[in-house]
DNA sequence: CCTACCGATCGGTAGG
DNA sequence: CCTACCGATCGGTAGG
């Protein structure tokens, strides 16, 4: 995360202006339909996010959604572009509450699990974005993959740390460490089910298998 | 391959008999159809697989497959199971040209080689199977999920292997290990790019990490 | 935010 | 395997 949200001080001034693209009301129209887009994009995938189905789920009708957004593509690239930068917040602050003396394997360990908290538990954002990025149309998962490896960078260094400190075997390269890792969590929401497995724990035995024990 | 299609129906007779095309056998029309359309599973997802881009690139008119399928989703279910029978057949195979005395860790490496060997450049078929599932319509996603659950098994035989042999800390549930192990060679196909990093690098990295080093 | 509608495209069919 | 077509649905627009 190079830097916060873009922080319009206007915007933050704003009381009752008008939601625009750029900062749609907490519970605004535009809001709503970013909600009800991203649920889709989570669950039934892009092409079936039609703007008709979307305005079912806000209750209005399809023809309205273009109050708010210039095209069915402007809103999927908002759901798509927020789902990474939601979870990359989620991993920065379960970093920042660890404490000074946390390890390098500690940090990747708050790290698994504030994603799979956020993939799997708290945004249908982050979900549409790790599950329905593969089938966007070319020109938008361009776009999109420029938010995305910001996020990967993150990775990238609490694996460089971790394998500096000897978490992880010499002869092996930190990238294929880092996709591995990657790919477990990411496909976690292909077999996930609320109430089995407790994150915590899924967390726990993913860093173990990749990482060992934590040295005491 | 479409555009070698002859307009004029008298000249197409007079040339030689296409029989990779027009051939009746097993491999014919049918066959060429479900290539097309696992190209375009794996490539493009369920909904943008058309009756009418299938019918493109095998170079006939959409209207002609229901010659040969009585529908889209009998097409798409059979590209599905096809694939998981494939990268099941490849993992078997694999693991049966092992020496006798492999340990469950070789085994696991081997296994993991194949399916991502299946994957990534054997099969558009496998390939598909995994990219593809999440959103097929809900009840063709339960009809294929019996043979994906067979092909699943087989690696919780390894994995149970594994666990028993010591490859995998007591105190971690050997369905965390399968389940972060099937995550990283199914979203392998998300990063993966031919030339770079070769399969057998990745397995043994793979395998490397989860499972330690090979006991000589 | 709605009604009413556009041209394009979808899965599928009739009848050769 | 093709031509010609069906009703349904798509993203998007006009004008209130």
């Amino acid at each position: 995360m190079a830097g916060e949200t873009t922080i319009n001080p206007a915007a933050a001034r704003r009381t009752k202006a008008p939601a625009k693209e750029k900062a749609p009301d907490p519970n605004g129209g535009a809001r709503q339909i970013l909600n009800a887009a991203a649920w889709l994009l989570r669950h039934r995938g892009y092409e079936a996010t039609t703007t008709r189905a979307i305005a079912e789920r806000v209750g209005i009708k399809a023809g309205s959604i273009y109050h708010h957004f210039p095209s069915k593509d402007a809103i999927v690239e908002r759901v798509i572009n927020e789902g990474v930068l939601v979870v990359g917040k989620a991993v920065t602050a379960a970093l920042e509450a660890l404490p000074k003396k946390a390890t390098p394997r500690d940090r990747l360990q708050a790290a698994i699990k504030a994603h799979l908290l956020s993939s799997l538990e708290h945004s249908d954002y982050t979900s549409a974005s790790i599950r329905a990025f593969a089938f966007l149309p070319p020109e938008m998962r361009k776009t999109c993959r420029v938010e995305r490896r910001r996020y990967e960078d993150i990775w990238q260094q609490l694996m460089q740390d971790a394998a500096r400190a000897g978490y992880i075997p010499a002869d092996v390269s930190p990238d294929a460490a880092r996709l591995m890792l990657l790919g477990a969590v990411n496909w976690a929401g292909e077999w996930y089910r609320p109430g089995r497995i407790p994150i915590d724990r899924i967390a726990a035995d993913f860093a173990r298998i990749a990482f060992g024990a934590r040295r005491t």
